[in-house]
RNA sequence: GCGGGUAUGGCGGAAUUGGCAGACGCGUAAGAUUCAGGUUCUUAUGUUCGCAAGGAUGUGCAGGUUCAAGUCCUGUUACCCGCACCA
């Protein structure tokens, strides 16, 4: 058989569009097995070739389900609300929706071109009314528990972009996006509690099988610490909150520090002698950025609060306090005590101002540098704990606290409330309105969608408001309570929203009820395998699970965490090993490597180029060399002989086994390689026979389907390959009558002998005697010692 | 600074978890097929010494444990990815 993919590769796609092949059905009865790829953002560029990796892998694993028997959901959706689609839509005086249109029919083509099996019978897009009509529902469902509150506050403000971004999606100081500089802008805005599933998303992280760097990743951007809060006395007779980690060396707290945007600085105006300068700080400080703010780390600055100070409540000293930018106020209670000796920070401040450095845990010099070491220290100079360890003196100190009311145990997050205003058009509308005697109210459920009006002008206003406050006949309406006028909210939500929860749509796409029904969202949650970016883990992963975990704690679902298993692909590097981008020009266009070589070939070879996790560089020889095993593969047409070789069965039930384990383990490359061996066995045996061949091209199915169905066709196989049995291999045809074992003198190796599996010692070391090699090392020597490990070596030692 | 990861031929990468390092693929060389190029097939291919038989050496670097180390331990270097004044 010639293998010309261009004769069969659309033949088969229609074959499996036509009969439905990898439609989830709804026959319960079956297992289920919900395999979940990330949806794409259907950008003006097309598919770049590092989508298809993660798509080709779980493909091969739903492939692989669905021949075991399993009802699979394989699907695919569109993730197409967002700033480049709007963007794009303005430089070209477009419709976004046109231009969402126009990429998501580019996109699914290439997506049919590659011959995933998804399941397009579910195909979503959170544009679409009836879906973000159930994504502006669960926000509803969120304000009603009281989840979604609105406040006044700084946030990251792109200049470019001219919105307001996530601390998420800010990176190095810069717009993950557009990469222009963000700074600080106080604007009202749409925040969610995310913080109050702060502990959830942590603990629950212990149920689920996520790979380990996934769940640090996510731990640490939650950055749970344990501590206690802190009451110091102050001149005005009022208290000081602070939060600490290290309460144990509260004997060695020699200053205070607040956020220059501490509320107590306007409360203590009066007091405060040098407040001028203490304003022009904040001031300064207010107009850097935080990537600027981060870049002055080294040099700690601060001014004094002439006119206040604290006491410390263990020494009874009287301490100054600080006003300095080191002090977040978005952290803690926006105020710290200053333990110089045993803190980093603290230290270079002192060094600066000139505070008394005090040392209350041994085993550092305080003098050279802070002493930060919780393990070894033992407490001095501290009073009730002094000779404690660290650990006990936390402990000690919180109890001691807790008994005077002045102090408690707490713990405190990094983790931030979850912004989600987006003061652009193309995004989710906002379902609010306010009304000024009821305040903000949820509009009507049975008024949902809220749909998108059509605007004049989708640009931005330098004002910082969305393009939909200009609509007034859109924005003047009602209060869904009192009747009176009122205003919608012309914000809509961040990208985000939608692909919080498009994993359950899928289960029941087309319901007009609910967002699914229960029954559909009991019988396929919680998602299977879910394998997307690392670049995911703070954000939309942590996203999806704050919203399930909403959902499940409103009877909505019935799983507490939505992915029970979460893996993460590598990047496809450039053929030059850099990332790919078109400013370095090493981009490879998933169209033209179909084009030439065939889908099979692209999927193969990206599943072959490396460890999944990965990153590995794109090689078009490599690409060639998969391609000649596909040719290879096809030639065996013509090489049909009536039997097989004990040998080459064995071989084949030995490459059952390695490509049914290693798809599990997610060692497509290795299963791969099996397969090529195999292959190599075949043609060295000359041929083999139609049901040798026949299981072969099952194998070869979840990886190269279309020429798989075309062998399976052609040696006379029933109905579709896709919907085959997956191959079982016999167990005792997978080991050897007789195995290689390696013999090595004084731990050097020096050859092989061929016995029985199972031999014994004595045999192996018979046969052992009859190497040359082995006689000429232990030759007038004393053998004193043979370690043996049955089929696999003989180490004889001598002297 | 903190956290995580990686390091194996000319290249991408294997190695049953301590037991023959380099599977599989690419590339390269020689030969066969072909008018020729391409394709295909055969053989060789870590480095090094040697005409050869054969020897030595070899998994970033330096030590260590062990009969035996790519794999375990200690130290160290380089690169990649997160987070970053989080008290």
């Amino acid at each position: 058989m010639k293998y010309s993919h261009k004769d069969i590769e659309k033949k088969w796609q229609d074959r499996w569009d036509a009969e439905k092949a990898f439609a989830a059905t709804n026959d319960r009865s079956k297992p289920k097995y919900f395999a979940l790829v990330e949806f794409p953002y259907p950008s003006g560029a097309g598919l770049h070739v590092g989508h298809p990796r993660p798509y080709t892998a779980l493909d091969i694993v739903s492939r692989k389900r669905r021949m075991e028997g399993y009802n699979v959901l394989y699907p695919m959706g569109w993730d197409a609300f967002g700033l480049p689609t709007e963007n794009y839509a303005i430089k070209n005086k477009m419709h976004p929706r046109t231009v969402t249109e126009n990429n998501v029919k580019r996109f699914k083509g290439q997506l049919k071109s590659l011959g995933f099996a998804f399941d397009w019978d579910r195909e979503i897009n959170t544009t679409d009314e009836r879906y973000y009509k159930w994504t502006q529902w669960i926000f509803l469902q969120l304000f009603k528990k009281g989840l979604a509150y609105k406040k006044e506050m700084n946030v990251n403000w792109c200049t470019s972009c001219k919105v307001v971004l996530a601390n998420e999606e800010v990176v190095g100081g810069k717009c993950e996006r557009c990469g222009s500089d963000v700074v600080r802008k106080a604007k009202s805005q749409w925040m969610l509690k995310i913080t109050e599933y702060a502990d959830r998303l942590i603990d629950d992280l212990d149920t689920v099988d996520y790979i380990e760097r996934v769940k640090l990743a996510e731990k640490n951007w939650i950055g749970r610490s344990y501590g206690a809060e802190v009451n110091f006395d102050t001149s005005r007779g009022d208290k000081l909150k602070v939060f600490t980690t290290r309460p144990d060396t509260l004997y060695g707290a020699t200053y205070m520090v607040i956020a220059p945007e501490h509320p107590y600085v306007e409360k203590w105006k009066d007091s405060l002698s040098n407040y001028e300068d203490i304003i022009a700080y904040r001031e300064a400080a207010a107009k850097k950025s935080d990537f600027e703010r981060t870049e002055m780390a080294k040099d700690k600055t601060g001014v004094r609060l002439e006119g206040v100070s604290a006491i410390n409540p263990m020494t009874g000293k009287e301490i100054p306090i600080f006003v300095s930018d080191y002090v977040l106020i978005t952290y803690g209670t926006g105020a710290i005590m200053a333990v110089p000796a045993h803190d980093d920070r603290d230290w270079e401040f002192a060094k600066v101002f000139g505070l008394p450095i005090i040392e209350v845990v041994a085993g550092g010099n305080v003098e050279e540098a802070a002493f930060t070491d919780v393990e070894t220290g033992v407490m001095v100079n501290s009073g009730i704990l002094n000779g404690l360890e660290v650990k006990d003196a936390k402990q000690r100190i919180i109890e001691h606290l807790t008994e005077l009311g002045i102090g408690e145990k707490k713990v405190n997050y990094k983790l931030r409330d979850w912004v989600f205003s987006r003061q652009r058009y193309w995004g989710e509308p906002i379902p609010l309105v306010y009304c000024e005697h009821c305040g903000w109210q949820p509009i009507d459920e049975k008024d949902l969608p809220l749909t998108l009006p059509e605007v004049e002008s989708y640009e931005p206003t330098d004002n910082g408001e969305s393009p939909l406050a200009t609509m007034t006949d859109w924005v003047n309406t009602t209060c869904p309570k009192c009747g009176a006028s009122a205003k919608r909210e012309t914000d809509t939500m961040p990208q985000w929203a939608g692909s919080s929860w498009y994993f359950m749509r899928y289960c029941d796409p087309y319901n007009d009820e609910a967002f699914a029904s229960k029954e559909a969202l009991d019988y396929w949650l919680p998602v299977d395998w879910y394998n997307g970016g690392m670049e995911h883990a703070t954000l939309h992963l942590l996203y999806s699970r704050f919203w399930s975990k909403v959902l499940y704690d409103l009877g909505f679902i019935s799983c507490p965490e939505p992915y029970l298993k979460r893996t993460s692909h590598g990047m496809i590097l450039g053929e030059d090993g850099e990332k790919m981008s078109k400013s370095r020009g090493n981009v490879v266009n998933p169209d033209d490597v179909v084009e030439e070589f065939g889908a099979d070939t692209m999927r193969l070879y990206e599943m072959f180029i490396g460890d999944f996790e990965k990153s590995a560089p794109w090689s078009t020889n490599s690409v060639k060399g998969c391609r000649r095993f596909l040719d290879r593969f096809a030639a065996l047409n013509d090489k049909i002989v009536p039997t097989i070789s004990p040998e080459l069965e064995k071989s084949l039930h030995k490459t059952i086994m390695k490509v049914t384990n290693d798809i599990e383990a997610m060692k497509f490359n290795t299963a791969i390689a099996a397969m090529m061996t195999l292959l190599n066995d075949i043609h060295s045996a000359g041929g083999a026979d139609v049901e040798t061949l026949k299981t072969f091209a099952l194998l070869l199915c979840p990886f190269a389907p279309h020429l798989a169905e075309e062998m399976w066709a052609s040696l006379g196989g029933k109905g579709l390959a896709s919907l085959a049995p997956w191959p079982k291999y016999d167990e005792s045809k997978t080991v050897d009558a007789s195995i290689e074992v390696a013999v090595s003198v004084l731990g050097k190796f020096q050859g092989t002998v061929t016995v029985a599996v199972d031999a014994d010692e004595d045999t192996v070391y018979a046969e052992a005697l009859k190497l040359e090699k082995v006689l000429a090392r232990i030759e007038g020597k004393q053998v004193f010692k043979k370690i043996f490990i049955p089929n696999k070596m003989l180490n004889i030692l001598c002297k």
